[in-house]
Order: structure tokens, then C-alpha cells, then sequence
DNA sequence: AGAATCATGTAGCGAGTGCTACATACGCTT
DNA sequence: AAGCGTATGTAGCACTCGCTACATGATTCT
């Protein structure tokens, strides 16, 4: 008769990938545990029994959704110095814009707006990928530029306030704010 | 006999500020039809009554919000012009960071949320309150600006790249970077 | 072999969700 | 007075939520 085939037992780290993807595609506030369960090929039952709690699973996957952040920054990363920082800035943009990236910036915003909920979990995560990024900013700054480390943070912060104004639909009221601070080619 | 108080009969507009009240303190995600009833002193039914849908109750929501902040800002909005751009985002600042400007900070960030997942009446809103903003920083301007359109949306992208760092808890970050980019006396 | 631990399935609980059906007051027009 | 449209209360439906109780294979230890 035929065997039932031996599946290796789930963890966590074989789980969370899986969940990720959900996550990545279907938002996080959207997020409850059978949906996952199914996406990750388990139940509810079995992921509480892994991590105990939704509210630990958020934790975990968060952090774990950081680490993948790193990674796909470190992929992306180019190993050459931009020349100026209006490179910097164009480079980033060009990559934070990309298709793939998209699900990743849906899923930031949330992020952000549980920070302010001040739910557990997500600042620890919010920061650990904003770290990333500006460590990724200070290696690209220009090699004759004056101050490196107050160039990425405030090519950072623009980043950022592109990003939103982007995700609300004023990207353009962003870019021409970048052109008259003299960061785009005109 | 004690005669039943008569009530004037509800409406959007005596409904939507209550309303509004609520989801300013506990979140626009956590919004449902019973607690909002509650807080509004009707019933679930009343407010589909009126508004015909929970999605259409939070698109005349969000809009009744908009508004809302744009009265916000006129209050706040000082008369007199600053003399140099890092004034105008000292003032900024300082309105955005009050404690008052909180729960509206904490709101907005979930605004940027549903932006980017699609949901429909998120995006008009936010956009309102963006052209408010804009709208009151370019007034805000110094007058012997040499781009006063093009210079408000530089600062805007800052603003708000600021707003978010601070959101997540990388406020010093953000100040570090307008330090560095000239815009806050050191 | 027997016992203990791990891993998983089935079933369900109590609470909350958006929404609806039905009944019924009230004020207005005729 | 009769009828009618507006406003409101009560009750409930079908569903989802996070979570738990209980049972049972599978694995490992003694």
C-alpha cells in the first residue's frame, strides 16, 4: 500500500518564509491565522503551537522580514561609490521604485503606522531596517564628500519623505521639491 | 409624567464628528460598526442607516478628517511669514511634534497604509491634507525666497521624511540629517 | 518493551464582524 | 382621520477571529 510520505517536522524558520510571502502580498493587517496557516501549508492550530501567540508570531515574522530586508539590500547593493549625492539619491530611488520592491514598500507603511500604535514588536523591526539603510547610504555617499555621515541622514530623511509622498500619489510634488533642492539633474 | 427627551434626529454631520473623535484615539484599523456606534451613542444599525456601508462611512470619514486638519492647520497657522527656511521647519516642527497633533500623526500613517494597499476614498483624503500642507508651507515661505513653490516642496519631502523617521523612533536620525543639510541652526 | 515527549489532526468555544429582517414609533401631507 | 416616508429598536444570521481541549500517531529515551 502506499506510504503516507514522511514530511520533515515544520519550525519555525521553515515557516516563516511562507509566511512572509502571505504577508507580503496580502498586507498585514489582513493578516490572521488561518489565511497564514494555509499559505504556510499548516493550520492555525500548528502555528500557535510553534510561536505560542499571534502577537509573537507578528514579532518573529517582523524581525524575520528585516533580515530579509538586509538581504535584498545586500543583493541589490552596488559594490561602486556613487559620484555625487544626487546619484545616491537617484540610485536609491531607482531601486526603492522597482516592481519587486513594492510589496516590501505596502508592507512598510503598515509598519510605520504600528509603531505609532505602539504595538509590540514592530518599532524594534522598523528600526533594524532603517539601520540597514543607512548603512547602505553611508557606504554610497561619495568618496570627496564632506560629511558623509550627516549626507546619508539627510539624504535619508528625503528618502523617505519621497517614499511617502510617493505612496500617496504626490511623487511628483517629491521630485520637483528634490529638483529645487538641487538633487536631481534638472 | 416625565415626558422621553426628544432628540433632534441624527445625521452625517452630527454623527461624523463623534466619529471622527473615536478613531483619532483608537486607530482607523481597529474601527468597527459597534464601538463606533457606541462612541457616536447609536447602534450599528444607525450608522448603516446613514452611511449605507461601513466602507462608505469611512470615505465620508476620512474626508470629514481632511477637512478637520486643514481647520487644524488654519488655527495654527500663524500669520506672519519666517525669515529663513529653517525657520519654516522649526515651525513645522514644533506644530507637528505637539501633543495635540499626536493622535492625527498616528492616524495619518495608517492613511499612507491603506494608500498604498488600494483602498478606495484613502488616497483623495490623504491628498487633501498633502495640498493643505503644502498649500500653508508655500504661504509660509520667506519672502526673498528665490523658489518659494519649488522650495516648499523641498521642505515638505524633508517634513515628512522627518515625520516618518520620528514615527519609528529615528528622530534624531532625521534632525541629524537636517543638520547636516543646513536646515536647523546648529 | 514501555514510557515520555514531540508533532499533528479534529472539533469547538466565546467573542466579534458587517449586515439584514421585521416591527414600530413619529411627523407630515392629504 | 388616513396614509406614508423617515427614523429607530430588537434580534438575529452567517461568518471570522484567536485560542483551547482532547486524542493520537511518531520519535526518542530508559
Amino acid at each position: 500500500m502506499a506510504r503516507v510520505k514522511k514530511q520533515p517536522p515544520m519550525s519555525k524558520d521553515s515557516l516563516l518564509p511562507m509566511l512572509a510571502g502571505h504577508v507580503l502580498a496580502h498586507g498585514l493587517g489582513q493578516a490572521s491565522l488561518r489565511p497564514l496557516a494555509k499559505a504556510a501549508g499548516t493550520s492555525d492550530r500548528m502555528l500557535l503551537y510553534h510561536f505560542g501567540t499571534k502577537e509573537a508570531l507578528i514579532a518573529d515574522l517582523l524581525a524575520f522580514l528585516a533580515k530579509a530586508y538586509a538581504g535584498a539590500l545586500d543583493a541589490a547593493m552596488g559594490s561602486e561609490r556613487a559620484h555625487t549625492r544626487a546619484e545616491v539619491i537617484a540610485r536609491i530611488l531607482a531601486q526603492g521604485s522597482a516592481p519587486q520592491m513594492q510589496p516590501f514598500m505596502a508592507l512598510w507603511w503598515e509598519i510605520v503606522a504600528g509603531c505609532t500604535r505602539g504595538i509590540s514588536g514592530y518599532q524594534p523591526a522598523a528600526q533594524a531596517m532603517m539601520d540597514e539603510l543607512l548603512g547602505w547610504l553611508e557606504g554610497q555617499m561619495p568618496a570627496d564628500d564632506p560629511d558623509p555621515a550627516g549626507g546619508a541622514r539627510y539624504l535619508l530623511t528625503l528618502i523617505e519623505g519621497t517614499m511617502m509622498l510617493g505612496a500617496i500619489g504626490h511623487g511628483d510634488t517629491a521630485l520637483q521639491g528634490l529638483l529645487a533642492g538641487g538633487l536631481l539633474p534638472a
